[in-house]
DNA sequence: TATGAATGAGTATTCATTCAT
DNA sequence: GATGAATGAATACTCATTCAT
């Protein structure tokens, strides 16, 4: 078994590297591009790759782009959870909660704008990439929901759910902004990011303090 | 001048209506695959003109994508103003403005949501059509903000200004999420509509009417 | 018949002035291109004429082509007849025969060298250019000939038939290649012209006068 | 080696054998009509390659066709060189030289007339053509004139450069007619190339030999 | 397994010709 | 007769996919 392994390790790792190399040149011309309109033979020469190569590893040019879009999803979905990690163990009132949460969760939509813009643009076709787009957009909307609510009911705010669902939605939805959807700056061409930001937050606050 | 235009209404007529199904058709194809990747024989089978005359009143394939989407940005600026102008009207109090603001707004968009979201799509990369975006987007901006403030300056606020653009960005931003910009109601699948525009107003009013 | 006459004329000149814008604006972009490759709809503009009155009086592009090149190698037949005439008339012998002839034929073929180059490549394939071409050419080979030989026969020169013929033949083939078939000057761009012209007349001389 | 050689040779011979395949498809076609309008297809079908393979060699079908004529190009310029050493080689007075030059020159020409024919008129707007054309018809002149010049001095012949020059020039310009530019025989449909081989030499000498 | 040359269906564009007015 | 808008066949070129080595 061990010497399977002495085998198999160089040629598996061999083949990884050709499959990270192929994953990383097509993720870099879709970047680069904005779009999907990268030709294997780009990918092939980028990444090192014999074209033969990526269909022993990608039934399609499809698949191929469709792992790249899941690798970076995932990897959004961690981001979220570290990010949401941080931000509550540094916060203790609702004050400080929206606002490091607000600028946290920009930094990281603004840090995979690219990628993401990208699949959201696949999730209106392909159900491959809006399955877990969704499922994870979900678990950020509960989480930041539920913590919302555990300082909301520390003042006994009515409509408490309500609100914080809310909050959520408009703050993901201002933020998604930033993903370059949108004329260049769809009415905000000098509105500065750190304003937009600041009173974000503000609006959250006094939505979620009044007691309508 | 009746004869005049007894005259010159079938020749005009007959160009007129060859060029209108040609953009009907692009329109169509456009709306139902939710991109610019039909092909001009889609366009010439369907709105039954020869692939010929497509090039009689354009230049490119792109140049009739751009009329197509040059076409919904005018009509959207048109009833933007009516919209602006309609709202206006039948308010008396911010309550009843922002409320009826953001349900009017959110109708416009989601009418025109499949067009709009190719505009902003092309506007990345093409300037001919960002230019007219971004000019129509500035204008309603401006109108909504120098609205806000009119209704704020009778309660003296401080710091009017900031939050009435604000305002408007958070608006734009959130009720953009319909353009199906974003996974299938990414974090929002099963909120509803109504919701989102009633909890939006509120947010917007708590946020003008607080005294920070 | 006066009336009709008068009834004629004025729509005949009309029809006329039509023909005759067309096959000049067709002449025009021939000579402009170098080659046949300009489109109907050049000939109806820089022409005004309709495209449908052109397919009145031809009926094929390729008939105005020929009408054209047809049109130019009569005005050469005949300019080639008013040159023979004039160069005769001014000699008295061969020496200047030869010389004045040489001079004018050359002046004769740039002249025309821009449809006659058109005229000769299409009579690769097109037996209606060839014909007229071939008997200008054989007119003028003819006269030639006759000319050269009325001034050999004085000097009882042997041979003189087949001399006279091949200076002929050797005289347009030197000339021709003003035409601009050939690389740009092949073996002669910097060989200037009136060398040529005055080294082929010696040429010429030398060979006919000497007694082999 | 010889392994080196037996494990390439089967790689290269097939893309080589393809590529001879377009190119000679190629040339048939365009030897066949004389021009340059066939079509990918028609080189695909009689090359039994794909279009795609076409575009795998070439960057385009215009290259294709340079990269045709830049061969037949090459081939002439060194079957020039043959020529003229042949020639030399067994001629040692003027007589013998002039008579041999035209007739090999006039089957040189003769052989290559098609192709020729094509790069001429090519040559007129594509220097990639006109270029390696005039190259090689500067040196064969340079060759031809060199070795009059050397014939010439033993006689003391004066202006004997110009002479000589004059001489390549016309034995060039009249043996290109048999490229068929011109008139099919234009002047000249029923006079016999010998017959004008033979007097164009004797011309040549008659001139050379004249003390003018 | 890995390679990359070969494949050919698919697409934008041109332009001679027709024909309704 | 005159017009010029409409037609659609034809053609260069691209690129995902296959398969012989």
């Amino acid at each position: 078994m061990a010497s399977t392994t002495m085998t198999r390790k160089p040629l598996q790792s061999r083949s990884q590297a050709s499959l990270e190399r192929m994953l990383a040149a097509a993720r870099a011309l879709m970047l680069e591009a904005g779009n999907e309109d990268f030709t294997l033979i780009d990918v092939s020469k980028r990444g090192n790759v014999a074209i033969g190569s990526i269909y022993l590893r990608f039934e399609s040019k499809d698949a191929l782009v469709r792992a790249v879009l899941l690798e970076e999803l995932a990897q959004i979905a961690e981001d979220e959870l570290v990010m949401f990690g941080t931000v509550k163990a540094k916060t203790s009132a609702l004050e400080d909660f929206i606002s490091n949460y607000v600028d946290a969760y920009a930094e990281l939509l603004q840090r995979h704008a690219g990628m993401l813009r990208l699949a959201m643009l696949r999730a209106v076709f392909d159900p491959v990439i809006a399955g877990p787009g969704a499922a994870s957009a979900e678990r950020i909307a509960h989480n930041t929901t539920e913590t919302i609510l555990e300082y909301l009911t520390q003042s006994e705010s009515p409509r408490a759910i309500e609100k914080a669902e809310a909050t959520y939605l408009i703050i993901f939805s201002t933020l998604a902004r930033e993903l370059r959807l949108g004329f260049t700056g769809h009415s905000a061409h000098h509105v500065d990011w750190a304003f937009l930001k600041r009173e974000l937050a503000r609006m959250c606050l006094a939505y979620l303090k009044s007691d309508d």
